[in-house]
DNA sequence: TTCCTGACTCCAG
DNA sequence: CCTGGAGCCAGGA
């Protein structure tokens, strides 16, 4: 992304209100990500988007990631490695301790990975919207 | 405080 | 097929 334009500023940003409507179901979006994922079944994997859809906000996948970043403080561990893009391709990989130890936890949960992509990333795909109804 | 970036995804050209 | 812009929101400089 060779972009460095942002010339366009927020104006809304004025109006940033931090009036939570009793969030009592909700202690945090990081904690509501990590709960998701560590009901991702062992040699099953899902996307970003597919997590972020289910929490009902399918535009803050980003936020997805970004969760998992702060997941490797959290205990119990997330398998923050079945979590992957929507074409499978492990890009998250470089922020584990290392490159390749993102693949190999997958490997040896029965998972393959080809050139940083799951194969058959269709078939064992795990939607939490279609398997997980909590 | 403001500005920028990003473990994403969708849509248009 | 590939490139790029937009939308999302949290956290660091």
């Amino acid at each position: 992304m060779p972009i460095k334009k942002n010339i366009k500023t927020n104006p809304k940003a004025a109006a940033k209100q931090k009036d939570l409507p009793s969030s009592k179901e909700s202690p945090s979006f990081f904690e509501d990500v990590f709960e998701v994922v560590r009901q991702i079944p062992k040699g099953r994997v899902t996307s970003y988007g597919a997590i972020a859809q289910f929490l009902g906000t399918r535009l803050s996948a980003r936020m997805v990631g970004w969760a998992m970043n702060a997941s490797h403080t959290s205990i119990p561990a997330v398998p923050a490695q079945r979590v992957v893009n929507r074409n499978g391709m492990l890009t998250g990989k470089h922020h584990f301790s290392t490159s390749t130890k993102m693949e190999e936890l997958l490997k040896k949960e029965g998972i393959l990975v080809k050139d940083d992509v799951i194969i058959d990333f269709k078939e064992i795909f795990w939607d939490p919207t279609e398997e997980l109804s909590l």
